[in-house]
DNA sequence: GTGGTCTAGACCACA
DNA sequence: GTGGTCTAGACCACC
């Protein structure tokens, strides 16, 4: 059983991507998700370390990172945990995530592979940039 | 009016990904979207340092890692120019894209912004990860 | 011949303030005071670690900090850069600065040592701390 | 009115300078300004973790550090006392303190807040540095 | 036990 | 040579 709402990070080494990065991305991602909100606490460094094998010291820099961005607290002695969130747009949320689902799910079944599909993914960012917000 | 089949670089400098790494990538998606193909030439390392404000030497390097891949060929005198495809699975191809970009325009029309589009993105993936080929 | 408007850091070891965040905080304060502005070179890390005994990483540090508040900015290969500056009132400011000096001098010949001086200064922030912003 | 010669502790959490240290040198502040003297009675830890909330330990910790320090003295049963103190030249003093704060007053009506202030003092100590006793 | 700071040293990307 | 990332490991402050 689990002891309440928090977050499996994953690291993907061959992206290039730096992997405190990837991490901050991912806290990022999940509170626009809805996936972690305020109070909510973070895996400690030590859990981090034992999940995904890496670094202490990256991983504190992610959530230092985290915490001058405005979005956690590390409190010394009880751990790391959620002061703000990043809100996605509430209505249609659910709707545009079961379509996206269905057309991932597409994809793959017209044998794509992930490159694939992000190749696919980003030429649409880019066909319809001027659309939209930022 | 478009010049013929080439290629726009970008480099997105905030995103931690090095730059002659990002340079390969675009390539390679450009191979799969079909928007290069074998015989096409890239632009010079001029164009590009002229395009994206870049060091010559980055560029010298994505190509150079192009050309390991197998998927380039440089001939003195004449420029670099595309070798081998990695070809999109083709029926499903331009559906796939049309529904993707119907897609994309509907989050943006919802307010989201390109992170928050990026998270449900990833989530998507994740979620319908163990159905097709990685 | 200095090449240009630069800093000299200085560390005080028994503060208890850590060193990363005594480099930030001297850096801020030179830009008040008009000392570093926008275009201006910071030391490099490696001319820092000569200077002061101080680890790079350390130093790197208090650069990375300075960048997230969007006062500087890293530029592989050549430097780290002022981009923003934090500006103090220009007028009275040369009044305000010769009547500190003047005040300073008459403590010290007081016989006050630093301790006492930072006394009376904590005491007196506190004293007036209503009457003023932040 | 007051209920007699006793200090009020403050934390400033975001300053870095460890909890404990804050508290010792606020202590050594109110021995050099005479605010506490010999036979005065610091607050009980109880006092001070209600005042600041902090954890008790830390507060132990910094009453004991002053003890070392042979400025105070912990009498079990009844509480902790000042032994010695830190004594301030004592004829300029009030002159000093009044002019100081006169300053600190004036340079709030010109606008500047906490760090402006902080940026001036430190420019002002350390060109008089050669002047005074350390 | 928690997070936070610092040192030491390797390796990479960029000019 | 510049900044940037990561690992390894020590020590401290706080609960």
């Amino acid at each position: 059983m689990d002891t309440g709402p928090t977050i499996e990070f994953r690291l993907d080494r061959r992206s290039g991507v730096p992997a405190y990065r990837q991490l901050v991305d991912q806290v990022r991602q999940a509170l626009r998700l809805g996936i972690l909100r305020p109070g909510d606490r973070l895996p400690t460094v030590r859990d981090v370390v034992r999940q995904i094998a890496i670094n202490p010291n990256t991983v504190h820099r992610a959530y230092r990172e985290l915490e001058q961005q405005g979005l956690t607290e590390g409190r010394p002695g009880s751990g790391t945990f959620v002061k703000e969130t990043l809100e996605l747009v509430p209505d249609e949320r659910s709707a545009l995530r079961q379509d996206l689902e269905a057309w991932v799910r597409a994809a793959r079944k017209a044998g794509l592979a992930d490159e694939g599909i992000a190749a696919l993914i980003t030429e649409a960012m880019r066909s319809t940039e001027s659309e939209g917000p930022s």
